[in-house]
DNA sequence: TTGAATGCAAACGGTTTGCAGTTTC
DNA sequence: GAAACTGCAAACCGTTTGCATTCAA
């Protein structure tokens, strides 16, 4: 059917207390409409949403990020430096960074067997553990 | 003694080819100058450059961080998105950060077990692992 | 002497923000 | 109607760059 989904989404942004405004339900279908994973930045967002018939302005994709990342709806990656990435898988598992083409997949979480951890020094939690594998063109 | 050791900074230099003028000694001995690792920013390794006689511009920093880099006597490490950070050891080791002041220590590797990494893909090779557990405040 | 390195200031690029107008509840 | 959200444009801020000057070899 050609008509847009718009339930998934809705129910992502209800289960984190978030109103489903116009925008905010355009981006949030963009981003787990059918389901799938997705790593995307506010470049490649804003642009999704501008090939669709509701644009949604560059300054609104940015807040609208914020704002789902803290929700825990989507978390930032840090890879590049210059730009941020983001999320929508929000568990903690490996990432390849394609270093040529500047772009971020999931790598298998079951490939990766940490044995062992360091300790949190005294005073702090471990709020997460990041682990980007960097990849080249051989 | 008083005088200011660039000996090792020299060396250090050296052994990557790279002219070794004024300002670059200064930062190298301020990277390496007592054997230490360190973590650094521009604006860090900048403002202690300026404590010294020896001022060095923040162009200059940001120039001879970027050839420091290249020339693989340091290594970049991403943490933060907003500001980049230096470490003056290369080898693969892992990374406190700790979110709440924003700062950079190495975890000790020994603690760091990788029973198994998920594959390369194909047509690829793995440049570097990057691990940063994430520290927050109790 | 000559190519490389420095420093200043201006440019850059991704991100944030102030504020007026709009929308949700 | 009140509070939250949006969009525009301007501000921001870490970083890069153009170019004239200085320096190492």
């Amino acid at each position: 059917m050609l008509s847009i989904e718009t339930k998934r989404g809705t129910e992502w942004l209800a289960g984190a207390g978030l109103r489903p405004t116009r925008q905010r339900v355009a981006l949030a279908e963009l981003l787990v409409g059918d389901g799938q994973h997705r790593h995307i930045t506010a470049e490649s967002l804003h642009a999704a949403a501008t090939d669709q018939t509701d644009g949604v302005s560059l300054a609104t994709v940015y807040n609208t990020l914020k704002a789902f990342s803290e929700a825990g709806l989507i978390r930032e990656i840090m890879v590049d430096g210059t730009k941020s990435y983001f999320d929508t898988r929000v568990d903690d598992h490996p990432h390849f960074f394609w270093e040529d083409e500047g772009h971020l997949t999931d790598a298998p979480k079951e490939q990766l067997e940490i044995a062992s951890l360091p300790d949190a020094p005294a005073g702090t939690e471990i709020a997460k553990v990041d682990v980007v594998i960097r990849l080249r063109r051989t």
